[in-house]
DNA sequence: ATCTAAAAATACTGACCAGTATTTAAATTT
DNA sequence: AAATTTAAATACTGGTCAGTATTTTTAGAT
């Protein structure tokens, strides 16, 4: 009970970070300005959290865990190469864009945290490659794909994800199901394609 | 000549800037260790530069114009869409990844800048989009592409170049040329496949 | 109602660092 | 070589803000 309040005002206290750090950044963010937001005072977000830093930690690692969470989910089904590429890429991006202040503060304040904590972001980057890889392969071994360098395609595909969260707009044009299930069609597509131009041919 | 003498002093500035924000980030650089990486103080920085935020400005609008002229380079050909295509996305991403660091320094750190400074910033990338929509519409009037949805695919493409960046090493397994032709076929794996599962029937 | 404990506010400190005033050194001129 | 200008260094200032010590308020217990 004790314990539930202390939680509900943790997560208050970071939403109200997520809210600031997003919009100005961590840099330009002043402690009393996240208390203003939540009509407290600066000792009280001491109370619950050692320093600003470690509610920048806070931020990335539930980003992180997310992330990782619906990669885990998309990579557990047992389906085709094909089914499970789209699903991994629409779950991750909707991971990505659900929460896409975490993303962005993510992403863009990297170089704000401690070496042991940056890791961790990295190694989730490179687990959904070395994954993204994983099953390429297996695509590619049962003729579902095409692909003449799996790792840069992983990439790529990567990339769309990663990218998406700086110009997606929640009340955009299309809805976060379109976009993100047309983004793993162009995933698809990457693989999908007899290669353009044999890249080995020519270099 | 002595004009000569102070633009190849504010160029090893903004060298040591470059190199230090991008590898601490700008928040964590002072003004102190970029003078010292120079062997000067740092009256010697306020001498050719207003503030440390002029200095940013600096970086940032050179990454701006790098990136704008290999677009206005790659956009004046007079070619089919396919390789035009090509040609931009190709041309673009070396680019970012020959000034890998300013690419980096100015997405992170776009929340540093002035306000007026940042549009310039969107300003291109919304240009890069809006060109690739162009050249995709072309694409797909003379057959030679299928996009449902070109505003969306444009984006994507926009997330391979712009996250390229993030990953790329120069000394890695493969050459800047060697990522940016793949890259490109991919890019063009996209637009030229015909739709995976049929976008606007099943929303 | 009074006491006690907790939670939060007010008020303060100290470090860091952007930016500057002042001094010293090095060219350049005459 | 003395005078003058230019360039850079040393030494300082002031503001900001993370983090904390102290006081006040609130709430729960007796």
């Amino acid at each position: 009970m004790r314990e539930a309040i202390s939680q509900l005002k943790r997560e208050r206290i970071v939403a109200a970070a997520v809210d600031l750090f997003y919009r100005q950044g961590y840099g330009k963010t002043t402690l009393e300005q996240v208390a203003n937001e939540l009509q407290v005072t600066k000792p009280f977000i001491y109370a619950h959290f050692a320093s600003k830093n470690e509610l920048l930690v806070e931020i990335c690692s539930r980003a992180i865990q997310l992330a990782h969470e619906s990669l885990n989910r998309a990579m557990a089904q047992d389906a085709s190469a094909t089914e499970r590429l789209e699903t991994v890429v629409r779950d991750f991006l909707t991971a990505v864009l659900t929460h896409q202040p975490h993303a962005m503060i993510y992403s863009r304040e990297e170089k704000e945290l401690e070496q042991k904590d940056r890791d961790a972001i990295n190694q989730l980057r490179r687990e959904f490659d070395r994954r993204l890889v994983e099953l390429i392969n297996l695509g590619v071994a049962s003729n579902e794909f095409h692909a003449d360098d799996v790792h840069l395609t992983a990439l790529a595909i990567g990339g769309i994800v990663g990218w998406a969260p700086v110009w997606f707009r929640a009340n955009g044009r299309l809805s976060l199901e379109e976009v993100t299930r047309y983004l793993a069609s162009l995933a698809l597509a990457m693989v999908k394609a007899p290669a353009q131009t044999p890249f080995h041919a020519n270099r």
